[in-house]
DNA sequence: ACCTTTGTACTATTATATTAGTACAATAGG
DNA sequence: CCTATTGTACTAATATAATAGTACAAAGGT
């Protein structure tokens, strides 16, 4: 697996939102490890066909996080794996996902049910 | 169950975004019906503690679409249910449903069986 | 030492988002 | 007819987002 994502520009929300989420994602799902070098600046910028201004300030924003580490001449590395929750902040966002998976499916039209054999049908396949 | 939904004035996804996709969910889970009333343009501000010109844009936008009717002086109101999509365009939606909550719960670190168990568990607590 | 690469820091420009305020047009109801 | 209500249409101001372009500083390689 590699490193990509896409930018939709159409999107509502910003660029530089999708690119951070891109990275977090890529950090999160362990395609991106602690040392790994991240494209340049000014690299990500035509992969991405957006703005080097926007991928550095992407860069600036996780580096003062903490996510990222720079340096200078050689480029940017991923910093850190990002930090447990504690056991409450995981039943949170436990819960908020499913909230937010309630909330589109009823959008859509699709019962809980079909969903869950939908992902059911993942669970059986990959094992 | 009533009509309501709350802005993140920090997310960034933009306000008007929120407001829409706020309406939408209304429409599309049977909480606002057609030819059901929404708040006029500066109660709904009001509620959601923001201009009222944001609200009029989303009206605005929402009634180019056909999904709101307006009527000066009267209100603005729910014109259509939202059609019916193709077979192909329901499976595409799930799929990218289910793509997204795959990742995100990857994000999380949260196992997909867990995730199962979750959803079982409210599927049959409600039924 | 020199050159290249890389992140950083600017300026400038354009577009969008948000708020504030005012005014107007259409409609309902007394 | 009159008035209040409601959506609409403006202007203005501020902030953010995104692009373009230039320049500089730090590090590595030669």
């Amino acid at each position: 697996m590699e490193f990509s994502f896409s930018i939709d520009a159409a999107s509502a929300l910003p660029i530089y939102a999708q690119v951070e989420r891109g990275i977090r994602q890529g950090v999160a799902t362990g395609i991106l490890r602690v040392g790994d070098q991240l494209p340049t600046v000014r690299e990500l910028a035509v992969m991405l066909r957006i703005n080097a201004n926007t991928v550095a300030k992407v860069y600036r924003d996780l580096e003062r996080v903490g996510l990222l580490e720079t340096r200078r001449g050689v480029g940017t590395f991923i910093a850190v794996r990002e930090k447990k929750p504690t056991k409450r902040e995981r039943e949170r966002r436990i819960a908020e996902i499913r909230a937010d998976l309630l909330a589109r499916i009823q959008m859509e039209g699709i019962s809980l049910l079909e969903m869950i054999e939908e992902l059911n049908s993942i669970h059986t396949n990959t094992k």
